[in-house]
RNA sequence: GGGCGUGUAGCUCAGUUGGUCAGAGCACUCGGCUUACAACCGAGCGGUCGGAGGUUCGAGUCCUCUCGCGCCCA
């Protein structure tokens, strides 16, 4: 026990103790019931670490060294999302390269010294990979760092990364059985399209941004010469237009529905129709409908069985060849103006275009609207007709979209009403999950396709490996029965070229972490999962993957419970996030407070609520922190270090009426903490400490230094009751305090220690119960206010102290106790008065 | 526009089924070097619980409307 105890260099201490004594480690010979399993969140480490982070993952180390503490082997395996479009964007800037999949492979590429992001370096698709994978390695090393230093009671032997071996091989066997079971299939269709990547996204990943535009009112021509106005916010799809839609009870129209009209500088045919989507009051009422504008035109072509006829290509840019039915001479003049334009110039050509037809009526008038964007993307969605894989999601099917509801009702949600989120965004599906992404740096699909003798892929006849061979990459591997030289030849094969979007992957993490077909003996004992805990934003994303992979493989839910943690406000409650520049890394924190200071500032946010970064509370934490450190090293200078007190010898009626006001902590702690409610957990456990501290404490003090007498063995008895029991409570939000404090009178730590029982506290205070002790101390504050009114030492004697009212019995009950705490040299009760407590203290005359 | 959450002391937040529930900490003021802790201790100041109605013997608490803020969806 030091001198003077100090939270420096606590961490570095304890890390390296945790990890040699493997407290952490999971015991896996223990059955199912036993277990208590987490779906940790694997960060995405490309990005950086922030102060969010550190605010979540507290709340469920808290909850993983409470079952640990319960008896539960606790699995508390830690992942890493290395997979996908973020990793990617890093690599090229950390580097200063690109990935062109035509470059083959250079076996002997040193990547640039001084990389240029704006250069960069156009390297092959396996060069580029090796690179992803050199530089997450590092960026995973100083997660752990941080994670070890933060205290997270992690089983590091349970590490995964989203693009490693069994990621990959599991993520492949997944979508392999959802195949085999038609939850996977592949369709060509209208495809939300990122320009700027050059990939398709999924419906999870959109997010609506106001973007300035113009309404543009253009003619089109009837049969018999006269004109018919729309209004556009896209003119330069008017070579995509493949019909009129109007509302079917709007009287303006109803004499062009079966008609056809003439589109303005195209002069295409097209014809009008009826559909109830079409909004009256929006402009003129009538719309053009072009393949493809808006998740809207998609629906109308598809239920109206419309032509099709694209114009923009996977670059973002206008095609160079003409739609069919633009074929008169002027129209493909004017589309030929317009040809490999990016959609901003095609606009503007086609509005200078119109204006010199005649066919613009006035001129655009500026509005700002909602358009789509992909969430990491810089430029609007668009929509182009791509070959995609999708995975079932009830977004087309009732059935499945019921079930998933379902399973979403099964869920022990916390905080509840996070359930809302869950089934608002399942039944606002409107298209199945679409997995597959043009991209580099995922899990590829294990699929390739047999070549015709024309050497067209035969797509509806795909190739697949046996699970065995899993995990496979079709771009360098040949299927079974070919050879590699027969790649891309007629009557060979090719490898599908996509990879697998990360969700696709994240979402097995349980299967990943719990060696799903890989170790079915851990599976059985960890899955599904006790806890999920993770970000209010990704509730639609990962959760809601999570629970289809699940549903489909399992049959039932991937876990029990579901944590959902708020945001991270900065100081000026605004949500914390790096568009916004207002991000705080931890490390600085963690250095300026200590670890546990921290976590004491994220365990007093609650579960679903949005919290904001408060110095103030890690000051608080670390002030608390310290206080535990003097109050232990005190009470076990006075009480000796005796680990297995005999409760027995606790006989004084303070001494119990302390412990059974612990008793109750204890019972509000436990209750509170198994529902998932740590900030009342801690909230009871502080204000008993700091009662514990300032009046206990201060009241037995002198009475424990009696070294021979029943009193003060009943006081020394208590005190190390209490304060075992403290720093047990203490554990699991201030692991590095309570274990520094336990370690000077115990063997082993207390995260291996059993979390305390109200049971056995009652059996020490056996008759006792708390109101002897609010009673003592109640009369202590009427004593220390009269000395602080007359500005009056704490320490200055007290020449009387009479105690009235009817409940007086329990304060008498610790009479000797209060006199010497207060320094009264007369202590008198009277019992006439009729108040319920009432304290005169008589000062001493000099201070009068 | 729809949904969810949230407004309590200058700040950060507790306030379980309506009945000592108007609280805690920080900040501030005053006092105290007290043998665990001055990085400490003691005391004090401070709010018509966002607003307006309603139910009730009684409303931060329940209902309705309304205002502010945050997030999600369209």
């Amino acid at each position: 026990m030091p001198d003077k105890p100090s939270l420096d260099g606590i961490e570095a201490k304890w890390v390296d103790v945790w990890d040699e004594s493997g407290v952490y480690h999971f015991d896996r010979t223990a059955s199912r019931p036993d277990v208590y399993s987490i779906d940790t969140p694997p960060p995405t480490v490309s990005g950086s670490l922030h102060i969010g982070h550190v605010f979540s993952y507290t709340h469920t180390d808290i909850v993983a060294r409470f079952q640990r503490m319960r008896g539960k082997s606790v699995f508390y395996p830690m992942g890493w999302d290395d997979n996908g479009l973020p990793t990617e964007r890093r690599v090229q800037n950390y580097y200063g390269v690109r990935c062109d999949p035509s470059i083959p492979y250079d076996p002997a590429f040193e990547p640039p010294a001084k990389p240029d992001p704006k250069r960069q370096v156009p390297i092959s698709r396996r060069n580029f990979i090796e690179l992803c994978d050199i530089l997450t390695v590092e960026d995973e090393k100083v997660f752990e760092s941080i994670w070890r230093r933060l205290g997270l009671s992690v089983d590091w032997r349970h590490t995964y990364a989203t693009i490693d071996d069994n990621s990959r091989a599991a993520a492949q066997r997944s979508f392999l059985r959802n195949l085999a079971r038609g939850e996977a299939y592949m369709a060509e269709a209208p495809t939300l399209w990122d320009v700027t990547y050059r990939t398709a996204v999924a419906q999870a990943e959109l997010e609506d941004r106001e973007r300035p535009s113009a309404y543009h009112t253009l003619a089109f021509h009837r049969p018999d010469g006269s004109d018919v106005t729309i209004e556009t916010t896209r003119p330069e799809l008017l070579a995509a237009c493949v019909a009129l839609v109007a509302h079917p009870d709007d009287e303006r129209y109803q004499d062009l529905f079966g008609a056809t009209v003439r589109t303005p500088l195209f002069g295409v045919e097209v014809p009008v129709k009826a559909h109830r989507l079409a909004d009256p009051d929006k402009g003129s009422g009538i719309a053009m409908i072009c393949t493809f504008g808006d998740t809207t035109d998609v629906t109308w072509w598809r239920e109206l069985q419309l032509a099709t006829r694209p114009v923009i290509g996977w670059d973002g840019r206008i095609v160079a060849e003409p739609p069919a039915g633009v074929d008169s001479a002027p129209a493909k003049e004017a589309y030929a103006a317009l040809a490999g334009a990016t959609v901003h110039t095609a606009r503007e050509r086609t509005v200078e275009l119109l204006r010199a037809s005649g066919e613009l009526l006035g001129e655009p008038r500026p509005i700002t609207h909602p358009v789509k964007f992909y969430e990491r993307g810089e430029k609007p969605l668009e929509i182009v007709t791509t070959r995609q894989w999708y995975i079932r999601n009830g977004g087309r099917d009732t059935a499945v979209r019921d079930e998933l509801v379902q399973r979403g009702r099964e869920l022990n949600w916390r905080p509840k009403h996070m359930q809302v989120r869950y089934e608002n965004w399942v039944e606002g599906l409107n298209s199945d999950w679409l997995i597959s992404r043009q991209r580099f740096f995922g899990v590829p699909f294990p699929v390739w396709y047999p070549l015709g003798a024309d050497g067209n892929p035969r797509y509806d006849a795909p190739i697949v490996p046996e699970e065995s061979a899993l995990p496979v990459d079709p771009g360098s591997e040949a299927p079974a029965g070919y050879t590699e030289e027969q790649r891309g030849a007629p009557g060979g094969f090719t490898g599908d070229p996509d990879v697998m979007d990360t969700w696709a992957t994240s979402s097995l993490s349980p299967q990943i972490a719990g060696g799903w077909e890989r170790d079915d003996d851990l599976f059985a004992r960890v899955f599904p999962m006790d806890l999920r805990p993770q970000g209010q934003d990704i509730i639609r994303t990962w959760l809601f993957a999570t629970v289809v992979r699940s549903h489909f493989e399992h049959g039932s839910l991937p876990w029990s419970n579901a944590a959902i943690s708020g945001w991270i406000l900065d100081p000026d409650r605004k949500k914390m996030s790096k568009s916004k520049g207002n991000v705080v890394t931890p490390l600085d924190l963690l250095e300026r407070y200590s670890s546990d200071a921290i976590r004491y500032w994220a365990a007093s946010g609650r579960l679903g609520t949005d919290t904001a970064l408060d110095e103030g509370q890690m000051k608080v934490g670390r002030r608390l922190a310290i206080k535990i450190l003097n109050a232990s090293k005190f009470a076990l200078s006075v009480a000796g270090e005796h680990t297995g007190p005999d409760a027995a010898a606790v006989t004084e009626p303070l001494d119990r009426a302390m412990l059974a006001a612990l008793a109750d902590t204890v019972e509000d702690a436990t209750a509170a903490i198994a529902d998932y409610d740590h900030t009342r957990a801690l909230e009871r456990v502080e204000r008993f400490f700091w009662n514990f501290c300032d009046d206990y404490l201060e009241l037995v003090k002198a009475r424990a230094y009696e070294a021979d007498s029943a009193r003060g063995a009943s006081a020394r008895t208590a005190l190390l009751i209490a304060l075992s029991a403290l720093h047990r409570l203490f554990a699991p939000f201030l692991p590095f305090t309570a274990d520094e404090a336990w370690s000077w009178w115990h063997e082993g730590s207390v995260h291996g220690a059993a979390w305390p029982a109200a049971d056995e506290l009652r059996t020490a205070a056996q008759d006792g119960g708390p109101a002897v002790l609010a009673a003592t101390a109640e009369v202590l504050r009427a004593v220390r206010k009269a000395k602080s009114e007359a500005k009056l030492s704490m320490r200055a004697d007290i020449e009387r102290v009479v105690v009235r009212g009817k409940h007086i019995d329990d304060a008498r009950l610790a009479a000797d106790d209060i006199a010497a705490a207060g320094r009264v040299a007369r202590l008198d009760f009277d019992a006439s008065d009729d108040a319920d407590l009432h304290v005169e203290v008589t000062l001493p005359a000099a201070a009068e």
